[in-house]
DNA sequence: ACCATGGGCTAAATCGATTTAGTTCTTATC
DNA sequence: GATAAGAACTAAATCGATTTAGCCCATGGT
C-alpha cells in the first residue's frame, strides 16, 4: 500500500491539484472554492487518509516547523528535563523539535549542526561548546534563528542567549555557608574553559574576599572535561580522601559532580554536614532522597525552555524583512533550596 | 546569505546539475566523469560550503535516512538512557534519529505517529501504549519497519519486539527474596494494562503459588496511570502507612515506583532493610547511592537498544522485495543485582 | 567511407507539495 | 448588446535534489 499524495487525491474527486491544496490549507474560501468541492475533497482525503508530505511542503515553502535543540548529553537529568520542556513548548507554538547530544565534543557539534542544517530546521536553541561561535555565526548568516542555552559566548553578545545567572547562583551559596559559620570551603569543578563555568568560579573567588577569607589552592579541583565516569569518579576520590581533613564545606559546580561527590561521600563515609557541609550547582532527584538530603542552588528549567523558545519563536517570526526583536541575553536568577546537608 | 544548491555549483564550475550530482554521490566514476572535471566541482563545491538538502534528496528518492523514536517519557532516567543508546547506534549505521514522548497517551502516541509519518521517517522504534496496535499495523502496510521496545502485543506477533524478559525478572527477584527468608511480600505496580506489566504481576503470582504461600490482596498496590507525581506519591505513602505493618517486603515494579517508594519510606523512617526488604525493578542512581543501598532487577539497556537498532535495519534494508528476515521477539534476560536492601 | 563502441557529459522527468497567473463561465451594469 | 466584474476553478512554475535516457565526439575496425 503505497501513500496517497495530493493528486491521487485530486484525481479521485476530480479536481485539480491546486483545488485540494487550497481546501488542505484553509485558502479555500480565499480562493473561493465552492462549498460542495470543499466536502467532496475533504471526504476523499479522510477516506484516503490523505498526509501530506513533509518533506515537500518543506522544500517548496522553505519552512519545516522544525527546530534543533543540540544538548550536551540527552541521557543527563538536567538536560533530559530541559528537554522535555522544550518539546512541550514547541508543540504549543505548532513546532517539532529534533534533538541530539554532543557529548561537549566540538566536532560532533559541528557535525549535528551540519546535519540539521541539511534537514533544513528553521531554528536552533544550542548548548554551545567551546568553539562553536563562528559555526553558529553562519547559521545566523544563513538567516537561522539561534538562541543559546545554559552557556554563552560574552564576546558574542548578538547571539541571544537565555541562562540561569551563574554567577548570582553561586555567589548566594557561597553567602549561605559562610553565613552557616563555614569557612574552609572547598570547591569541585570542571574545567572552567566556557564562560558560565567561569562565572561559578569567580563568584566562589569573589565571596571568599569580600569576606576576607584567603582562598586555598588545595581546596579547588578542578576536574577535566571528557573523563569517562570511573576516572572522573577516582578524581573527587582522591581529592576528597586527600584534601578533605582542610575543607569544612565542599561546594560542587555541577549536578553531574555532585554525584560523584555523594558516591564518593559515601564510600569514604564522611559524616553530612557534622563532618563537611555539602551544596550543590544544580538540583537532582539524588540529592532530595539522599540522607541527608543535600542543598542545591537549583536553575529554573522550565523558565529557561520557556524563555529560550520564546526568544527564539519571535526570531522566528520577523525572520528576514523586519527588523529582529530587541537583544536576548537573559540571566534568569537561580534559587537556593537549603537542605539537611549544610 | 542564502544557502548554495547544487545548481549554483553547477553554474560556478561550468557543468551540468547531473554531473555535480554524480560527483557528490560518489558516481562520478561509474558515470564516467573525468578526473579533472570530479577535482573542479569537488573544489568549488568545497569552497562554496555545498551542503546538500536532505529535503529535496528525500523527496527525490523516497529515503530519509531518519528513523522515529517515540518513548513514553524522554525525562524519564530509563527512557532517556535507552534513548542515547539508540542514537549512538544509529549514528553507526548513518541514521538520525527524532524522538518523542507520549507521556502514555493514546491519542498523543498517535499524532506523533502521524507526525513522523508525515516527515517520511523510513522507520520506527516504540515503546506503545495499550491501542496502538491498529496503527503500527497500518504504518507496516506502508512498507514502514517498526520495532516495538520495552513493550508488546503478545497477540500481534507480528510486530517485532525487544524487551526484557519481564517474567523471569520478576520471578528471579521473587525467589531472591523468598529465599533470603521474606514470606509477606508486597507489590505495588500500575495498573496493569499492558502484556508487559502483566507478565511482572503474574511471576509475582507464580512464585508466592510455587512456595505455597497465599496471596493477599490488601499488600498488593495498583497506582492507577496518569496520576500526576503528588498523586501518585500519596497512593503510595497511604499504601505503605496503612499495609506497612503487613509486610516484610516491598517490590516496586518499576523506576519510577520505586523512586516514590523510597520517597515514602524515607518520610515514614521505615527501616530498610530490617523492617522491611526492598526491591524495584529497573536501576537508578538513586538506588545506588541511597542508604541503605536498593537492590534492584536490572534491564539491559543496551543491549535491548543495539538489538533493537539492529532488528530495524536488518528490515529497512530487505525493504520490500526480499521477504522479511525472521521474526524477531526478543526478550533478554534481567540481571538481579543484590545491594543492601535485602 | 561507414558503422560500432565507448568515453564524457547533459537534458529532462520526477518526487509532492505551494502559489501565481490565468481561464472560463455567469451575472450585473449602462 | 457590449463590457466589466466577480465566482470557481486550473495550468504550470517552482523548490533542490536523483536518475534515466541519450547526445556528441573520437577512435578503431572493415
Amino acid at each position: 500500500m503505497k501513500k496517497v499524495s495530493i493528486s491521487d487525491i485530486a484525481r479521485k474527486a476530480g479536481v485539480s491539484v491546486s483545488t485540494v491544496s487550497f481546501v488542505m490549507n484553509d485558502k479555500a474560501v480565499k480562493m473561493r472554492i465552492s462549498r460542495e468541492v470543499i466536502t467532496k475533497v475533504e471526504n476523499v482525503a479522510r477516506e484516503m487518509g490523505y498526509r501530506p508530505n513533509q518533506l515537500a511542503r518543506g522544500l517548496r515553502t522553505g519552512k519545516t516547523k522544525t527546530i534543533g535543540l543540540i544538548v550536551e548529553n540527552i541521557s543527563n537529568a538536567f538536560f533530559a528535563s530541559l528537554a522535555k520542556t522544550i518539546e512541550d513548548e514547541a508543540k504549543k507554538y505548532d513546532y517539532k523539535v529534533v534533538y541530539c547530544s554532543t557529548d561537549n565534543d566540538e566536532a560532533k557539534a559541528r557535525d549535528l549542526i551540519n546535519m540539521l542544517s541539511q534537514r533544513q530546521v528553521d531554528g536552533y536553541i544550542i548548548v554551545p561548546t567551546l568553539h562553536l561561535a563562528d559555526e553558529i555565526r553562519k547559521l545566523q548568516a544563513e538567516n537561522k534563528p539561534v538562541v543559546l542555552i545554559d552557556r554563552y559566548f560574552p564576546e558574542h553578545g548578538e547571539i541571544p542567549s537565555v541562562l540561569v545567572d551563574n554567577y548570582g547562583g553561586v555567589a548566594e551559596g557561597m553567602e549561605y555557608l559562610i553565613e552557616k559559620g563555614y569557612r574552609k570551603i572547598a570547591l569541585v569543578t570542571i574545567e572552567a574553559d566556557m564562560a558560565h563555568m567561569h562565572d561559578r568560579l569567580q563568584a566562589y573567588y569573589d565571596i571568599l574576599n569580600k569576606h576576607d577569607i584567603t582562598p586555598d589552592d588545595r581546596l579547588v579541583k578542578l576536574v577535566p572535561y571528557g573523563y569517562v565516569h570511573e576516572a572522573a569518579l577516582e578524581e573527587v576520590h582522591h581529592f576528597l580522601s586527600a584534601e578533605g581533613s582542610r575543607m569544612d564545606a565542599v561546594f560542587f559546580l555541577t549536578n553531574y559532580l555532585g554525584v560523584l561527590g555523594i558516591e564518593t561521600i559515601k564510600k569514604l563515609k564522611i559524616k553530612v554536614p557534622e563532618e563537611m557541609a555539602v551544596l550543590c550547582f544544580d538540583d537532582n532527584d539524588i540529592f532530595r532522597l539522599y540522607t541527608p538530603t543535600i542543598s542545591v542552588i537549583k536553575q529554573p528549567i522550565a523558565e529557561i525552555g520557556q524563555k529560550a523558545m520564546l526568544a527564539l519563536i519571535e526570531r522566528l517570526r520577523h525572520s528576514g524583512t523586519e527588523l529582529p526583536p530587541d537583544n536576548t541575553n537573559l540571566k534568569l536568577a537561580a534559587e537556593l533550596v537549603p537542605r539537611e546537608s549544610i
